[in-house]
DNA sequence: CCTTGACTTAGAGTGCACTTTAAGTGATAT
DNA sequence: ATATCACTTAAAGTGCACTCTAAGTCAAGG
């Protein structure tokens, strides 16, 4: 697979592929004998693992970190998990914020809708 | 309330505070005769308000845009609901992305917890 | 043969949201 | 009185995650 097929299957610029690879994200990736990349199934599944981390904000350092310690193999897994653990406690709060600005935007729509009904006239700026 | 109250309140540094005035996003800070800002209720509402949404990860951009459309008054309602409706949309896909990862990390610390109890020797990497 | 287009690299540049610095003022504490 | 502390401003700097540029290689098509 060429960087343009992966690039149009994930939805992530050849740039940002090239930009992975070179800071440690993605590792060896198959080339052809011009030193053209031929994405194997293992780097796509990386890929996809990191499309999914970074769409939720993990951040790039997290996963570099984590992809470190899967690359040197099973000892490292009571700190993988410790590490994945983290990243699900800041993906919870994220949530929570989340959440908590939705009912508020919901909230100020609704007023919105009412006065435009005219059920409403009076309601605290912003 | 001076800006060291604010700050602490809201937990927001004095000097994010004081960018988010420079750049319009908190109007008519009240100060004292020797210029030290004391801000009354309405700016605290409105820092509570930009607290919020930024914790949710809505643009300052986005945020000045909607600060200017309310204190241009009530003509700018439409354009209010409109960019809100446009906010909760970008929400609720980032929503869906956390909850997707969080799914995913849940099922990743399960396997791991499953290979520390030997219930489990394969598994895929990453 | 020559152009076109996709790829390669290293390194510089960008955009966002702060954050720090420099230089200064003014009120309170020793 | 002098030091300390919190505050003030404008402007430069930082960190993250890309994103773009320059200079070059290579294979296929006209």
């Amino acid at each position: 697979m060429t960087i343009a097929e992966v690039s149009k299957k994930y939805d992530i610029t050849p740039d940002t592929l090239r930009y992975y690879e070179r800071i440690g994200l993605i590792s060896n990736v198959p080339r052809t004998k011009n030193g053209i990349r031929d994405y194997d199934e293992k780097s796509c599944r990386r890929i996809e693992f990191i499309k999914c981390m970074r769409s939720a904000g993990v951040e790039i350092e997290t996963l570099i970190k984590y992809i470190s310690l899967v690359e040197t193999g099973k000892s490292t897994i009571d700190d993988r998990m410790k590490l994945l653990e983290e990243q699900r406690e800041k993906l919870l709060i994220k949530q929570k914020s989340i959440n908590e600005t939705l009912d508020r935007l919901n909230y100020k729509i609704s007023v919105y809708e009412e006065i435009k009904l005219g059920k409403r006239k009076d309601f605290s700026e912003e």
